[in-house]
DNA sequence: ACATACTTTAGAATAATTATAAAGTAGTTA
DNA sequence: TAACTACTTTATAATTATTCTAAAGTATGT
């Protein structure tokens, strides 16, 4: 007996694509994460906790970072580092950059910055991507 | 009693600037990180393990955390993240970029960056520096 | 419906960092 | 210089983020 609809789909694909069963958990961490207009920037405890909040039956920690890790290692999520010592990711996976004000992180979209000078790359290696952060503070 | 040079100055008013004492421990902390030429990367953790390396009394673990985290309040560090959950200095404060290249990081001088465009910063804010990071990967 | 490989989970293990509190030291003062 | 006080060092415990483990559960092909 199969419980899916054509809304599910999408996050089904996003889970076989990363090499994952769609099994309950993993559907409801995809659909939280995908089923929204804005992207949006959370690290897995945080993930975590909105989600278990209101399940009685709560899912695991492992879970959580396992599906997290393989939507990242499919290309699904992006992850990025703040000075904090724990992961950030972010739905948007569309190359582009981002303003840190305090703790709080906003995307920046691609063409809002573009280079004059870049320095090439050593020998024998070549530019994977680049990545600006703009770091903000209050004004006055 | 005092045993100092001229040259050990520098790294006495560094800790001084930085609200510490210069007791031994951190005055050779200070040395080993500003005494050299080229700017350095480090973690805490190699940088204990390479001063203590040749040490018969060891600086304890507490030690190089006050130390470098006062270091880098006062701006005599910088601090930066790769996605693996560790903090990174840099002694080299000016600002400028870096190149990663699997775990290692190369400095870029900040005149080989320069932009076409910026954002404005959200109102009621500025901004306070911009860092770019170039990942690299190997050719072919 | 079976079999099998993949999953979930609680809990242990690990790694980086921070906190604690007792013993030691720098810098000031008398 | 002796004494004092506040700051330091250190070993160790605590904390936080993350990964590992192994037993019990489930998706999927046949």
């Amino acid at each position: 007996m199969h419980k899916m609809n054509s809304k599910n789909k999408t996050f089904i694909d996003k889970l076989r694509s990363s090499g994952l069963r769609p099994t309950n958990q993993r559907v409801e961490i995809s659909k939280f994460l995908f089923n929204r207009k804005k992207t949006f920037h959370f690290t897995v405890e945080e993930l975590k906790n909105s989600m278990n909040f209101k399940r009685s039956k709560k899912i695991s920690t492992a879970t959580f970072y396992n599906t997290v890790h393989a939507l990242k290692s499919a290309g699904h999520l992006k992850e990025f580092s703040l000075e904090n010592n724990t992961s950030y990711y972010d739905t948007n996976i569309k190359s582009h950059h981002h303003f840190f004000d305090n703790g709080k992180v906003i995307d920046i979209k691609s063409d809002k910055i573009t280079f004059q000078k870049l320095p090439d790359a050593p020998k024998g290696k070549k530019i994977k991507n680049v990545e600006v952060v703009i770091r903000l503070e209050n004004n006055n």
